[in-house]
RNA sequence: GCGGCCGUAGCUCAGUUGGUAGAGCCCCGGAUUGUGAUUCCGGUUGUCGCGGGUUCAAGCCCCGUCGGUCGCCCCA
């Protein structure tokens, strides 16, 4: 704001403590769910060359890449996804793990674009993805895991869908209707803005393939031209319970052409944002990225923070589970008041103790008056305030929530007795 | 790349027909030297985004520019 003061590049957030815990509460959700599915964590590179992503992807693409030489002459980009990466990771890896490889990474992703609502420059994406079954149980693993992810967060049926599509109901769509396989890309970019597009627009753009706007809106509400992939994929989610999350939707192609068979996207029910997650098959992107040195089957799918974040934001049951997560992960559990200055050595002593014991411990650094302590407890959210004074080792801890107080004594079993007491509820529940 | 809206204190904003800046919140201190949610008192903070123009006089009017935001395009 001010005018020689530096800002943050447009599209990075600053995290602040409050936007960090919000992150890590996130990561911490969708590693549990992975880890939950069997998935291994691996990382790969934020900086790769720039080649691994103008190898597979258009023109338009590399417009919003961040891209620059380094100081030895290589060509390098910040990754805009997290794809890339792990096809050149496995084709490089693959031969040291016995199949499928089932692997998630969370990273942080850069893209150069123009920021808006539920879109920055970067932001981070959960990607998870089964390498080397070209069966349709891994897809319906993969979207197991989403659905388990946006129920973890506290979503129900009510509040998002999956709409499930398969490209190859299109190809099978294209050969009937004469459409040249070189011109199917182009086609599909038709089925994907249909939404979008006015009737008229999309008239127009079907004029060389003579077809109209009806007759697309006539095949996608057909159920009958669902693929056997979407049936089994569909029984498969069902006798997990599950089938009620998903929705054949075969407008839904994704905008990409690496994507080979199955695609989905998770939307909020409302719509009011755009796509959640995104995923599908792409059975051929590791051999061609590999110059055809390995050739594995693949399935993934991709979660980034910023929508989410919205939505959960704007949700009822996800925000109170965030907020339970708050109170269970909070930063202080004790505060150590120091009553009488003369006993701050034997306070030192405690507070490293209780720290000892991998209680989360805060205390004031300096003397500090006696409510101004009582503030400081109360402002890092502490659960306890352990008041200790000049009846050292008489120790007097408040329940800050109940405003009661209970005695204790500093001995050896202090720290043990407190980590007992902080499994345990705050205090009696009024009737 | 294109369009709508908006730029005043760290944040949210007010600011009359033009007369050289205000509130609330936050933060810090005190009332309160052994008890935190309320209350009261005091304190810090601005080239009014930037540049030019009109005017005796511009936060306010005009032009330009930069930034933010929302949307279009695109969306791995």
């Amino acid at each position: 704001m001010a005018k020689n003061s530096i800002s943050n590049l447009p599209g990075f957030r600053d995290l602040t403590p409050d936007l960090c815990l919000f992150r890590n509460y996130l990561f911490e959700t969708w590693r549990r769910v992975a880890n939950r599915y069997g998935f291994v964590e691996y990382e790969a590179p934020a900086l790769e060359p720039t080649e691994l992503y103008l190898k597979k992807s258009g023109g338009e693409l590399s417009s919003q890449l961040f891209s620059f030489e380094d100081q030895g002459g290589r060509q390098v980009t910040l990754r805009p996804e997290l794809t890339a990466s792990l096809a050149r990771m496995a084709a490089t890896y693959q031969r040291e793990y016995p199949k499928p490889l089932k692997w998630f990474e969370i990273g942080e992703c850069y893209r150069y674009e123009s920021p808006q609502k539920g879109r920055l420059r970067s932001f981070y994406q959960f990607n998870a993805d089964i390498l080397g079954e070209a069966g349709t149980g891994a897809d319906a693993e993969l979207i197991s895991v989403a659905i388990d992810t946006m129920r973890e967060l506290g979503f129900c049926e009510q509040d998002f869908v999956v709409r499930l599509s398969d490209r190859n109901a299109w190809v099978d769509f294209a050969e009937a209707n004469q459409i040249a396989p070189e011109q199917l890309a182009d086609f599909l970019s038709v089925v994907d803005k249909l939404e979008r597009d006015s009737a008229e627009e999309t008239d127009k753009k079907l004029v060389p393939w003579s077809l109209t706007r009806t007759d697309l809106e006539k095949f996608i509400n057909d159920p009958g031209n669902a693929s056997e992939a979407y049936q089994e994929i569909s029984a498969n989610l069902q006798a997990r319970g599950l089938a009620d999350f998903i929705e054949l939707d075969l407008s839904i192609v994704r905008g990409l052409a690496y994507y080979t068979g199955t695609v989905f996207e998770i939307f909020d029910t409302k719509k009011t944002l755009r796509a959640v997650a995104g995923g599908g098959r792409y059975d051929t992107l590791i051999d061609s990225l590999s110059d055809g040195s390995v050739d594995l089957p693949a399935t993934g799918f991709a979660m980034g923070d910023v929508v989410i974040g919205h939505l959960i934001e704007q949700s009822t049951e996800p925000t109170l589970r965030f907020e339970s997560w708050k109170r269970e992960n909070r930063p202080v559990e004790i505060y150590v008041v120091i009553a009488d200055e003369a006993n701050r050595p034997q306070a030192l002593k405690v507070v490293q103790d209780l720290r000892d014991h991998g209680i989360r411990v805060d205390y004031p650094l300096m003397p500090a008056k006696f409510n101004k302590q009582f503030k400081a407890a109360e402002a890092c959210r502490a659960r306890f305030a352990l008041i200790i004074g000049s009846e050292f080792p008489e120790l007097s801890l408040k329940i800050l929530a109940f405003r009661q107080e209970e005695s204790y004594h500093a001995t050896e079993e202090l720290p043990a007795q407190l980590k007992k007491r902080l499994s345990e509820p705050d205090g009696p529940l009024l009737a």
